[in-house]
DNA sequence: TCAATATATGAATACTTGTTCATATATTAC
DNA sequence: GTAATATATGAACAAGTATTCATATATTGA
């Protein structure tokens, strides 16, 4: 591979840019949050407790599929801060974890003008 | 499977989530716009594109990698809609498609109370 | 036209990840 | 303690994806 000086005014900013990287760690963690709201499915959990609290198998009913992906799916959104979860008797009930996580998913419609 | 109806309340709350669910052509889109930004070798591009205009060789100068992969991830984030490119002699320079993306990101940044 | 530079891309491989199936744990009611 | 309900999880398989390598395309200047 090649240098490229076509214009120093750009080399000038790939220098900044590279400068002003965020850190490998905070990239990685950027990227796990992205990373576990970019499956369809669990996409559809989030928009389905957008609701308000709810049960595991009220989830299932909610968004289809079988009790046990739904678990593996909410147990990957827990792991990444996005729902949180109580216990209340025999129910695990999930929630939001704040109100980050419906602002990216708005902003994210905005880009594609959906209307959610 | 069986049904959940520990309280009534709640299956109300599914049946509105059900109902409410963003059609499967937007939650596909919206998982798309997700995915292309959770691999770190994307979000690195994103982040060195905050400073400005750059051209292929560039971009990897400020984030590494090959210029075989850092292309391959271009096109990918150029397909979700995420930077738009422009031929200007022999260079082609990327840039973000609009603020969105940025907006996004700094949210997201907020969510994890990093620093940028 | 030829050489050099910049970018893109197809194929192959390796890696990651989602789903399923079976089973385990935990809570409640009897 | 036993049965029933609710949830979680480990292993295995399937599907998707990132990277590499080699090569192709496109632009510029001689």
């Amino acid at each position: 591979m090649q240098t490229c000086d076509h214009v120093r005014e750009h080399t000038a900013t790939a220098d900044r840019a590279k400068k002003n990287l965020p850190a490998p760690a905070e990239i990685e963690a950027l990227a796990g949050v992205f990373k576990s709201i970019s499956e369809p499915a669990r996409l559809k959990i989030l928009f389905a407790l957008r609701q308000g609290e709810l049960c595991v198998l009220h989830i299932v009913e909610a968004v289809g599929g079988t009790q046990s992906a739904v678990s593996h799916q909410l147990r990957i959104l827990k792991a990444a801060g996005i729902v949180k979860a109580r216990r209340e008797g025999q129910n695990i009930l999930y929630s939001l974890s704040d109100a980050h996580v419906v602002a990216v998913l708005e902003l994210a419609c905005t880009h594609l003008s959906c209307k959610f």
